[in-house]
DNA sequence: GCGGCCATGTCCGAAAACCGCGAGACATCC
DNA sequence: GGATGTCTCGCGGTTTTCGGACATGGCCGC
């Protein structure tokens, strides 16, 4: 996986390996001018991650993140962050919790333009039929991590 | 007058003080992000702007000067500061300098936005036919440099 | 002379297109 | 009757596209 941190330590971005030219366009997008340099990422957010993946999906809670992006998406990012792993929401419930109930589809557009992949789950985000629907890292993988977190 | 440096002492923005908005506006589109502190401007710059008004036109010419914009933009930003105090140059003059001579409205607009008044010497630049056209500070501004300078 | 037309780069506003949706209307099949 | 599937349409924020405007000047036809 790819993982960004800026100067203060805070996840700028993290995307699955292929998809590098998404993350670079979506962080282009969020934080113009900056330039990436190659290097190892925190120890406390490496563990975490590792400890995500290890079983322990609760250990992302704690980590920093920080984005750019519009009121409307950094509203629906921070929604994200408030469901809980092993349970799921519509993206009808995700809008309601931004306070637009009826934005629902512009919520699910913010959500596949979520740079953070993973620790802010927008892979907990499924259809009001329960179908999953979408995911910006193929829909493979998120049932893989809903099932991780399920099997909890 | 309003005057900008940064923080190597280049010389970033330079308008009329009744023109404040016109100045933050430029600045946000060149210079995104920066902020602006209050202070008194290097001494080199003061000394050289006054000597330029107390009647050295040829003060100026030393100074460093930084911008952001296009390509073409700063093309035609140091094609301005090449013309000597005391002449003028037409605007297809001036597009002819920047090696594109038919892109002569674009030199004017290029001309118009030019964030560093009077050092980068845009005032010297007038319609083919005599007629001064036109001057972001008001043509009276305008007519006063450069009368100022062919008075030497 | 005079009026009209066109070239050129950039910005700005308006309009349209785009979607990781969801509700409701029907059709179909037991 | 009820479960299930397909279709249509409206929703709302963001992004893209498009059409003007402009600190002009040379050329052309009248």
């Amino acid at each position: 996986m790819l993982l960004v941190t800026d100067g203060e330590g805070a996840v700028r971005a993290l995307d699955f390996a292929d998809y590098e030219t998404r993350m670079t366009r979506l962080l282009g997008r969020h934080a113009p001018g900056a330039t990436l340099v190659e290097g190892r990422a925190p120890e406390t957010v490496r563990r975490a991650v590792e400890a995500y993946f290890g079983g322990d999906v609760l250990a992302l809670d704690g980590i920093a993140v920080r984005t750019g992006g519009t009121d409307f998406q950094r509203a629906v990012w921070q929604a994200l962050r408030a469901i809980p792993a092993g349970e799921t929401r519509t993206y009808g419930q995700l809008a309601a919790a931004t306070g637009s109930p009826r934005a629902v589809r512009a919520a699910g557009l913010a959500n596949g333009q979520n740079p953070v992949a993973v620790i802010v789950p927008c892979h907990r985000v499924i259809g009001a039929n329960g179908t999953l629907t979408g995911y910006a890292g193929g829909l493979e993988r998120k049932r893989w991590l809903l099932d991780h977190e399920r099997r909890v």
